[in-house]
DNA sequence: CTGAAAGCGCTTACAG
DNA sequence: CTGAAAGCGCTTACAG
């Protein structure tokens, strides 16, 4: 019985029956490997090797007749098996965490712009570096793909536990970030500071004296940075960030609105806001129009990113730029740094917000401005 | 002198040193194979690779061991090689051409949730595909990467010479979108139409009858089935839609204030409008502000997408909603599905909007709603 | 139920 | 400047 049994299962389940369906898919598909292109040009796999990686040694016209065999084939090396071979994948990773969709659809725009036409692929990993499990997640991400190298955004690029992991691992990355938090090859700086100076200077400039800065959550540098810059633009106006007009948000509207409520329900309440966001300060513009208070009659916003919806809602909105885009590309660019360029002191980038003005900002009610 | 400069040139570039990077930053790293789990467990590596691909035929002690001591090791199978072995890589493609970031977003998060824990991997693609080399340049994602499958959103998901080239390229793919333009098992359908239905007999309830559609551009299958849905909901109220009422916008922010503008500055301008999306009616309502137009009580205005933007103006948005991160989701689960569930006739999934009311409609002014 | 051999498509290390 | 052999880490096809 147990015999028969077995011999009627064994007729049932061929070998490897519950292998996933990529094992199954594969019909045999004929498409030129490296040793029809050899055979094609009548020299060896190597050479046709040297070829696809521009390695030097090949005599020109021995390369330019195999060139012209790839090409009129549009052979295509396989990815896979040269990734094996070299022991590291042609994919670059996005580990991100931030929760500005446009943001991080700018970067993967920017990041695909390096990658195009070098047979490199983007991977998405979204993360959560506060999680349990956070890091050994990213461990065996990054080890089991043989990422080529990874791009961080913030705020996980400030996280230093990552970095050392990514180190660790042989992971090449660069940090998109607010600060020089590692080694410069490994830096696109960004320096918020900067632009968050150039809105306090504005708004100065405009006549206000009451100014209230909305922070973002201390989780991310840049709610540090944006708010020191803000200081150090008001002081060069010999002005002072009053302590009761700092508040602490979380980057989101519903933080901007509820601290925007309490900031302008105050007797003595700020003739200017500026938010460490757009989101921010979009809450600020709900919480305005909740008590009737005009925007920039009565109040002025500026917030930071220059995001969609700055354009979007009414009055549009002052907020200070960056880059976004330019800042994938470049980060993906240094991924690819030869070793001399790597060994340079300098950043792979550095990008200073600029200011962009638009309707939200205004002197103050009953105040002329210093100067224009 | 011939020689000698080539001796000289031959000292100074070892061989390949045009390869790129990855050749040269793979440092052996001792990470185990399936060698080594083979040896530690005293199988053959036939028998390991049984149990990272659950087939059958390993005896019930002999797997737990082999997967006692992968988990121990924390031993991650090569996806190169696995994918190398399978003539198929581990990777699910997202190709898309969808302005929205946010629903590209919650796209992207809905496949990871489905290939989280089953060591596949995201691969962006973003296209145009109006632009030329629109499918050779598929092409040669497609096959470079021998993708495990892809999923497609509006509205390249729209586009049967994409899809007839996955197809031949054996690649497998499931199709987000509002009609059922495919075979039932590459289809994630969602019925635009309906939540169209649902924002037109909410108007007319509300007692509206100058009710305008402001549609998206006709590139879209989306434009078509919302605009039908809508008309099919105000036939239901024995109400017809105006052809001059149906104006054709772009699916931007910028269609809808300029098409708002239009429509807002009739004499008998209409007491309602449906955008076809959340951007467009984000324009209509600047174009109401503009107008001194008050919304709700002087204009009605619904959008569709329910966007974050949706509750960020004022006033807050009626919008029609789509589970965007699930429909994600599911597309990627088709991907994965059994032949048997292959075989049938029904969608991989079905998703029916629904109307999200918030403080953006109201009876038109002078008016009485018809019912609650 | 298990394994030894060959192969996936490329590169490295070594010769010449 | 070029190539034959071995190997990357896994699976298939074939035996037993």
């Amino acid at each position: 019985m147990k015999t028969s049994s077995r011999r009627a299962r064994a007729r049932r389940y061929p070998d490897d029956r519950g292998a996933p369906p990529a094992a199954k898919r594969g019909r045999p598909r004929s498409r030129l490997t490296i040793t029809d292109i050899a055979r094609l040009a009548g020299v060896s796999k190597k050479t046709v090797s040297r070829v696809i990686n521009r390695a030097p040694y090949v005599q020109a016209d021995t390369r330019a007749r195999i060139e012209a065999i790839i090409a009129e084939h549009g052979y295509q090396p396989d990815p896979q098996a040269r990734g094996l071979a070299f022991r590291r994948s042609f994919l670059v990773g996005l580990i991100h965490d931030n929760p500005n969709p446009q943001y991080v659809e700018n970067i993967q725009l920017g990041i695909l712009d390096s990658l195009a036409g070098r047979g490199y692929e983007l991977v998405i990993r979204p993360c959560d570096r506060r999680g349990p499990g956070f890091l050994e997640d990213m461990r065996g991400f990054v080890e089991r793909l043989r990422l080529f190298g990874v791009v961080l955004i913030p705020s996980v690029s400030e996280d230093d536990r990552l970095a050392k992991l990514l180190e660790s691992a042989d992971c090449p990355y660069v940090r998109i970030a607010c600060a020089s938090v590692d080694k410069p090859q490994r830096m696109v700086l960004t320096h918020d500071a900067r632009g968050a100076a150039a809105a306090a200077r504005r708004l100065a400039e405009l006549g206000h004296r009451r100014i209230a800065y909305l922070s973002g959550p201390p989780l991310f540098r840049s709610a540090h940075e944006r708010g020191a810059g803000f200081i150090a633009g008001l002081a060069e106006y010999g002005l002072e960030l009053a302590p009761d007009l700092a508040v602490l948000g979380a980057y989101t509207y519903e933080s901007g609105l509820a601290r925007g409520r309490e900031l302008l329900a105050r007797p003595d309440r700020p003739t200017a806001i500026f938010a460490g966001n757009d989101e921010m300060a979009t809450g600020v513009y709900s919480a305005a129009h909740e008590l009737g208070i005009r925007i920039p009659q009565d109040l002025s916003v500026i917030g930071f990113d220059d995001a969609p919806i700055a354009t979007r809602i009414w009055p549009a909105m002052t907020s200070v730029r960056l880059p976004v885009r330019e800042m994938g590309r470049t980060a993906a660019e240094g991924l690819f740094a030869t070793p001399k360029a790597a060994a340079a002191k300098a950043p792979v980038a550095e990008f200073t917000p600029s200011l962009i003005e638009r309707e939200s900002t205004a002197p103050p009610p009953r105040a002329r401005p210093t100067r224009s």
